[in-house]
DNA sequence: TGCTTTTTGATAGTATTACTATTATATTTG
DNA sequence: CAAATATAATAGTAATACTATCAAAAAGCA
């Protein structure tokens, strides 16, 4: 998938105006991304994005409805990149093993840039899902912000990884609850990594989270 | 465990004012519990906390700094409840196995009230610890907060049970991998079944929680 | 080129939040 | 009963998460 100009399109309830459409919005969701990274969801504001890119508030309210309108936007723009991610890696391959072992690793190994998109570091992107995207559907209004579908991106990606299970092994019960099982885990284990190490068994340049959680998966999925 | 007065000592950097020393600190805890639950964590304030109890905002600072420290109150009270009920549950058990099964089955099951500490609701306080309680460390105060000890209640849970698993297989690898996948995993589970179920593989009344970790865990830790 | 439409920038304003500070009034304790 | 302590009431502050308005700049196009 290296340098092919792919584009990734987002779901138009996300934005107010598409940033992908105006330099203006480009910039912000690029700074955003930094800005987030640097000073955590909750001390980011727009007023702080504004004149960090020599524009102001306003404008960038333009682009997006509110903060968290904008986390759900790069959440999306994150699992949309995970899934061509995915696409590309397991094309071509035939054995559904090696299929399910390498969407395994394309979740739990450490995220890498992808030059593909050049305003977006996805390396700082993948930080700022570990650290803060369970804050946008930990809401009182999950419910209604479901049907409108502003997590289909990441169900639709979950849908994928079962049917993969299933493919290996078509009783296997539970097939949504490992895979997320495996998504959500091991951004915690990067997480602990790096705050929390007595939590977790991270050491480096071991791959232990990738072999941890492909070892799990495939021992899940056996039939004993 | 049932109807014992235990007490559950928490640590006094948590607090400006124990709330357990006074009717108002008791009814400031169990009544937070309440309005976090029904309002979420945003949209509660120490101010509608104040009204509530019959009392107000400055009162309620003179037990806890922050809303934010009253929420890591909450959290550290919920996992040292929880020790109490492994510690209870696994008492006079000699099977290693049974032991963990024990603890497992603590984790993943649904939460249910415990008589034995009359002004804290531990169901709902349960629903708190799910829906909110990744907001807590998930903050640029972190590490600050770490070194304070303000995590070491879920820290010493989680060694409590890493080393349940390696009395089971001394040579396994990730143990507190392993733990903190299952405790996060329930979590997230439950969460889901009732908000995203399309990320789940829930049935009411089929245990398929308790029943998908138990499984996950004893066949990672076996020796292939 | 001029003219219109659209996009952006600047300023101002609002309600709410997460506090701090001060002081008066209860309540407890010695 | 006095002194100490706990609570309640009020006021105030800086910041946040927006909304509204309007002028200036840039882009589109005849």
């Amino acid at each position: 998938m290296r340098n092919l100009p792919i584009h990734i399109a987002i779901s138009p309830d996300l934005y107010t105006k598409n940033p992908d459409s105006s330099d203006l919005g480009r910039r912000i969701v690029c700074t955003s991304i930094e800005m987030i990274d640097e000073l955590g969801f909750e001390a980011f504001t727009f007023k702080k994005l504004g004149s960090r890119i020599g524009s102001n508030e306003s404008s960038v309210y333009r682009y997006f409805e509110s903060k968290h309108m904008l986390l759900l936007y790069l959440i999306n723009w994150y699992w949309s990149w995970t899934e061509y991610q995915l696409a590309f890696a397991v094309h071509n391959i035939e054995s559904p093993r090696e299929k399910l072992e390498k969407a395994i690793r394309i979740f739990t190994q450490k995220i890498d840039v992808d030059n593909s998109f050049s305003h977006i570091n996805e390396a700082i992107l993948g930080r700022i899902i570990i650290a803060e995207s369970s804050k946008a559907y930990h809401t009182k209004d999950v419910d209604k912000e479901n049907e409108k579908g502003f997590y289909k991106t990441y169900k639709r990606l979950v849908k994928r990884v079962s049917e993969m299970i299933l493919e290996i092994n078509p009783s296997f019960e539970f097939p949504h609850m490992l895979t997320t099982t495996v998504i959500e885990g091991a951004h915690h284990q990067r997480y602990f990594s790096e705050h929390l190490p007595a939590l977790t068994d991270f050491e480096e340049g071991k791959n232990n989270i990738v072999r941890f959680y492909t070892d799990l998966v495939f021992k899940a999925i056996e039939n004993r």
